[in-house]
DNA sequence: ATCGGCTCGCGCAA
DNA sequence: TGCGCGAAGCCGAT
């Protein structure tokens, strides 16, 4: 059963008499398991007695499209055919948009002959505006699911303006939630109707690109694949690989060589592994349960769970840090705004907005890795090459960018289309949480006053040099 | 190596 | 209204 919570009508339709299957419309929750939309159109199927098409877009028009991102999702949507294409009453529709507009049409044609339509909620990019407007043009009711994190969306009406009072909110209010969980399995021992035969139609007015000319898409080409792939089976590989090898030593993950972290940031970000999944199987890995809970411990940020600390850190990680982001963009749509941060900073932040800067660099050349800093130009390296950018240099990252932009509005839009353009995992409320965390978010003053900061939290290279070995990772990224 | 100071907002206690 | 406390800060004093 899908918590109420979770469920949003969008457009006020009625279930269609006559339909011929439940469509689910795939855009966030890119995966067959752990999947609150996969559930809620499932259970549709049940009441209805009807059989299931998965429909799984992905657009080339979108800002940032490149075979970058193209590569990760294709990863998943042959993933997801594996397992769909294999189960009895559900047929599955992934679809390439060959270019920009080519696919406008087809949701509405394949949900003419549905009964009912579910999607997924998701608070990010341009979700919310794409699924609105769908919900306008369906002469059929539309349903949207939240399934993006552990607390549902829906759950709390406030804004949290720093994550020590979100974390204290979680502690005191997330556990219930935890028990309603979305089906491991949801596709064993389903019985539907047979599944359903597709217009021939489709295919002649809508082609679908092969996923092997990527070349010949217009979307960004410079934006290379990276190493890491996507996909619901990777993101196991990576989640099971976490749990034997690395959790235990999570707290070192500020050491660049350390390779302790889970690497799950861009399969969460495309939906190809749901956090209530690497919940449960930390829980089971450390034999936890709720009686574990240390009531003294609340808003603590290692404690509370009573479970390793390597794991109370990377709870923290996935839930305090991940969900105030989702949590954030859930209730200020224009949470990418600079004029969002908070007022302290704002003030700060103008006060020193025509402090003389040394060095000053323009978006091009903070690209392509062309200012001064070693340290730096290393982390831009990897954000280009690998799509990713390590824990702490990621920090480290945007301070610079700050400190060596124009003026931080500047700096914010360096920020931005850095990230969204070449992290696998940009375009997420919880990348957009770290950007705007350089820029003060959610984190607290700090004296003294310094120039271009001001009260801002300051770093800098040198201290960073101090603190981690930095050897290998810079002979690396030269 | 470790500590206090810098500074602000939240939430609890009173 | 006061007080403790906080994603990773820095700096200077001990």
């Amino acid at each position: 059963m899908v918590p109420e919570l979770r469920v949003r009508e969008v457009n006020g339709g009625e279930v269609r008499d006559g339909g011929r299957y439940v469509l689910y419309w795939m855009i966030a929750e890119r995966r067959t398991r752990f999947n609150f939309g996969l559930d809620q159109a499932l259970s549709w199927c049940r009441e209805l007695g009807l059989p299931l098409l998965v429909f799984e877009p992905l657009r080339a028009g979108y800002d940032h499209a490149s075979d970058r991102i193209h590569q990760f999702v294709i990863d998943g949507m042959q993933a997801n055919g594996h397992r769909l294409a294999a189960t009895p009453g559900i047929r599955y529709l992934p679809y390439l948009e060959p270019a920009p507009g080519k696919g406008r049409g087809l949701l509405e044609h394949l949900a003419a002959a549905a009964a009912v339509v579910v999607t997924d909620d998701r608070p990010a990019f341009f979700l919310p505006r794409m699924v609105t407007a769908a919900g306008k043009k369906l002469a059929v009711r539309l349903q949207a699911v939240d399934g993006s994190g552990l607390l549902p969306l829906r759950a709390t009406d406030r804004i949290f303006t720093v994550a020590h009072s979100f974390r204290r909110y979680l502690h005191a209010e997330l556990l219930p939630h935890l028990f309603e969980t979305p089906a491991a399995d949801p596709l064993m021992g389903l019985a539907l109707p047979k599944a359903p035969v597709l217009d021939p139609q489709i295919a002649r007015r809508w082609p679908s690109a092969d996923p092997k000319d990527l070349g010949k898409l217009p979307i960004e080409h410079a934006v290379a694949p990276v190493e890491t792939r996507g996909g619901e089976a990777e993101a196991e590989r990576r989640l099971t690989r976490f749990l034997a090898e690395r959790i235990e030593r999570y707290g070192e993950r500020n050491q660049p060589d350390a390779k302790v972290t889970s690497e799950l940031s861009p399969h969460l970000h495309f939906g190809h592994v749901s956090p209530h999944e690497i919940f449960d199987r930390i829980v089971a890995a450390e034999g936890w349960n709720p009686e574990r809970v240390n009531p003294d411990a609340k808003g603590k940020r290692e404690g509370y769970w009573g479970v390793s600390s390597g794991a109370e850190g990377f709870l923290d990680q996935l839930i305090t840090w991940r969900e105030l982001g989702f949590c954030a963009a859930h209730r200020q749509k224009d949470h990418d705004r600079y004029e969002t941060l908070p007022e302290w900073a704002l003030r700060t932040l103008a006060d020193h907005e025509n402090d003389p800067r040394d060095d000053l660099y323009t978006l091009p050349e903070f690209e392509a890795a062309k200012t001064h800093d070693p340290i730096w130009n290393a982390a831009q390296r990897q954000l280009l090459r690998e799509g990713t950018i390590q824990n702490y240099l990621r920090m480290l990252w945007g301070k610079k960018i700050l400190h060596w932009a124009v003026n931080p509005r500047e700096a914010l839009r360096i920020m931005l289309t850095l990230n969204d353009r070449y992290a696998l995992d940009g375009r997420d409320p919880n990348s957009v949480s770290g950007i705007f965390w350089c820029l003060g978010r959610y984190d607290r003053a700090w004296g003294p006053e310094r120039p271009i900061f001001g009260k801002v939290r300051y770093m800098t290279s040198e201290s960073t040099r101090r603190k981690l070995d930095l050897r290998r990772y810079l002979a690396h990224f030269d």
